[in-house]
DNA sequence: GCGTAAGCAGTTTTT
DNA sequence: CTGCTTACGC
């Protein structure tokens, strides 16, 4: 055994997470273990040392399964390991680490195993994937094709619709029982909502696309069948499970069917920092975990905080401290600092924004670095006034949350275009494309992709059809473009640039700024470029799409500094220096639509908590006293005021210093007197004006 | 049956 | 403010 000087570097609770199972031979796996790590306790880094002391003692990196929350995650572990691992192995550790091959989200993992068994499972392999948006227009279709549109009283919309879903499918739980408890209002429509997802699930299939859910869904049904799953579970000598607070049953279910005895099982997580309920995660999950194993998994609890200081702890503890429910214990660290975490009361969101770029300059003159500081927030427009003074002010930045690249429709039209030349089952991809075509509509959109359904070649079929009346040389255009990229003579990724010729006039069309857009596709042409085929793309995009925007459009280059704005939620697992926290005020965390349950209430404030924690040196709330409201002219003055968050009471005051800015100097007496000598008879000045 | 215009309602977080 | 639905003219 070579010197193991990395493991030197841990305290001894990582160190146990870390060796746990050691002294099985040939890194063969251990029984299963918990691991309750706290915020900034050095999570990542002690799963990291665990994979590498696993590979450097003779595991097999190939056998080894790595599931993160978010592929940039996934990355992330993967150039520690290969660093740990090099202390150890040299120079060649990198042929050990690339060879960790299997590491990535429950998601891009459960793509990648159904492609793999696809034909075992009756799946086309060339299965297409609906991101939400995609799901949510397959499930209107339905919703109309039902004639659940034109209901008396309102039916639920399609985002409605797919949430109630999409929750049942992932919780594991009967329709009824999920409209109970999360929708209670569309109680009185589960018959149709029954009917409905019936047509959903049925037209998904014959249409070769899969969802997000169907992702788990089918993977966690391929486990039920023993042969099948012992193959798949067969295939992994180690699981390691990252952010096990934030999955569902049905994630949880396929773990389990993975290894069904726990051996070589280790999940990692922390209760207080649950914040994904709405995707139906349970914290069940991770409390539940040791004793669904005989004996009951081994539990390694981090508890000490190597990121924040006691002041910026000691405010996070307390807020933390009033859960109705905890069961992890409080932080502790030896970073002492004598200033406390700031809570400042600013006028309206246009002062709060003017504090933060004043605040953020200032930082970054005593050579703190943009990158260095994050604004985080609760919704993503609540940065809106910020991001319009930042731009106003020439400051960089890159929001992350909220709207997505792959959102805007001309985007989304060329994926479609290259998903349908994929997949001509793919129907929602097909609508949308033919209705770019001036004299095509849903009607005969619809009728075309009827036609062309039934035969087993559909583009084929589609050559035949006769142009629609009123299309002229654009339908012989449309299908010209799509046959090439059937053929794929072009090849990859040269033939995005003939899906752009066809589109581009549409977008001309369309569009007042198409040349904008267009830049866009050009971007979109150049992230193509990085992956190896049209499939692999169009995957890889839907599973993990660049979750950042930024002011102008493209990234900011690498080397240059800008400024982080981030929903708490994308905030996840990060840390910066100094972090300003927008909204501190009750409508926005908690948030108005989150009030409903106390479970929810909970989670809005293990929010504010992970916000909170995302700091290492300095840390201001901010509580906007007004905020205008929405629906009135630029100049108009209706505002409602806001109180400070209820997640933290008069008696968490002690941790913070309050102050309010703009700072208003106390007038000196002779000041005072001096203003008060000027005088004015703006009356006389009136009556003036007309005489 | 297509396309546009006008009117009305909803509005978080994300793989 | 946007997105969805409906009404209407072509």
């Amino acid at each position: 055994m070579p010197a193991v000087a990395y493991l030197e570097k841990l305290n001894d609770a990582q160190r146990r997470a870390v060796e746990h199972g050691s002294d099985v031979p040939k890194g063969g796996p251990a029984g299963p273990l918990l691991v309750i790590a706290g915020a900034g306790s050095g999570k990542t880094n002690t799963l990291a040392h665990r994979v590498a002391h696993l590979i450097v003692s003779g595991a097999d990196p190939r056998r080894i399964l790595l599931m993160t929350f978010s592929r940039r995650a996934a990355s992330e572990m993967g150039r520690r390991v290969e660093r740990i691992c090099s202390q150890v192995l040299g120079p060649n550790a990198g042929i050990m680490t690339d060879a960790l091959a299997w590491a990535g989200t429950f998601h891009g993992i459960g793509a990648r195993l159904l492609r793999m068994y696809a034909e075992q499972i009756g799946l086309d392999p060339d299965f297409t994937i609906h991101d939400r948006e995609d799901s949510a227009d397959l499930m209107n279709l339905t919703r109309h094709e039902l004639g659940f549109s034109k209901t008396e009283s309102r039916f639920p919309t399609k985002g409605t619709c797919l949430a109630i879903y999409s929750r049942a499918v992932n919780s594991e739980t009967p329709l009824d029982e999920v409209l109970k408890a999360h929708f209670p209002w569309c109680s009185a429509w589960e018959k149709q909502l029954r009917e409905l997802f019936a047509s959903y699930v049925e037209a998904k299939q014959a249409q070769n696309v899969l969802d997000y859910d169907d992702l788990l869904l089918y993977w966690a049904q391929m486990m039920s069948e023993p042969a099948l799953a012992e193959d798949v579970g067969g295939r992994f000598d180690h699981v390691l499970v990252d952010e096990y607070q934030d999955t569902n049953r049905l994630q949880s279910s396929i773990l389990m069917a993975m290894k069904p005895g726990g051996r070589g099982l280790t999940v990692v997580g922390d209760d207080a920092q649950s914040i994904y309920s709405f995707r139906a995660a349970t914290i069940r999950n991770i409390l539940d975990f040791p004793g669904s194993f005989d004996p009951p998994a081994d539990i390694v609890t981090l508890d000490r905080n190597y990121r924040s200081t006691n002041t910026i702890l000691a405010a996070a503890n307390g807020v933390i401290e009033l859960a109705r429910e905890r069961f992890t214990k409080n932080l502790w660290t030896e970073r002492q600092s004598e200033e406390r975490p700031r809570l400042v009361a600013v006028r309206d969101e246009t002062e709060q924004a003017n504090y933060i770029v004043e605040k953020i300059l200032e930082n970054r003159e005593t050579g703190m670095t943009l990158k260095q500081q994050a604004v985080l927030f609760r919704a993503s427009h609540h940065s809106g006034p910020l991001e319009v003074e930042l731009t106003r002010r020439n400051i960089p930045f890159v929001k992350f949350g909220g709207l997505k690249f792959l959102d805007s429709a001309h985007v989304k039209d060329m994926l479609a275009t290259l998903r349908f030349a994929q997949n001509p089952r793919d129907r929602v991809a097909g609508f949308r494309l033919m209705q770019l075509i001036p004299g095509i509509g849903p009607q005969t959109a619809g009728k075309i992709l009827d036609a062309i359904a039934a035969d087993p070649e559909p583009l084929a079929a589609l050559q035949e059809i006769p142009a629609p009346p009123r299309s002229g040389a654009d339908w012989p255009a449309f299908v010209d473009m799509l046959a090439s990229l059937k053929q794929g003579t072009a090849g990859w990724p040269s033939e995005i640039g003939l899906a752009r010729l066809w589109y581009e006039p549409h977008l001309d069309r369309v569009h007042e700024d198409a040349e904008t857009r267009k830049a866009d596709l050009l971007q979109l042409e150049q992230i193509a470029g990085g992956y190896t085929s049209r499939e692999r793309f169009l995957t890889e995009l839907t599973l993990d799409p660049p979750d950042a925007t930024s002011a102008e459009s493209g990234t900011p280059l690498l080397d240059e500094d800008y400024l982080i704005l981030s929903t708490i939620h994308s905030a996840k697992g990060q840390e910066w220096r100094s972090v300003f926290l927008l909204n501190c005020v009750d409508g926005c965390i908690p948030s108005d639509l989150g009030v409903g349950s106390t479970a929810e209430i909970e989670e809005e404030r293990r929010l504010l908590y992970v916000a909170m924690t995302r700091a290492k040196d300095y840390l201001h709330l901010i509580t906007p006293q007004r905020f205008f409201v929405h629906g009135q002219n630029a100049q108009g003055d209706r505002h409602v005021y806001a109180a400070r968050t209820r997640f933290i009471p008069a008696t968490l005051l002690q941790f913070f210093e309050t102050t309010s800015w703009p700072v208003v100097a106390p007038m000196s007496d002779a000041e005072r007197q001096a203003r008060h000598q000027v005088r004015i008879d703006v009356t006389a000045r009136m009556r003036g004006m007309w005489r």
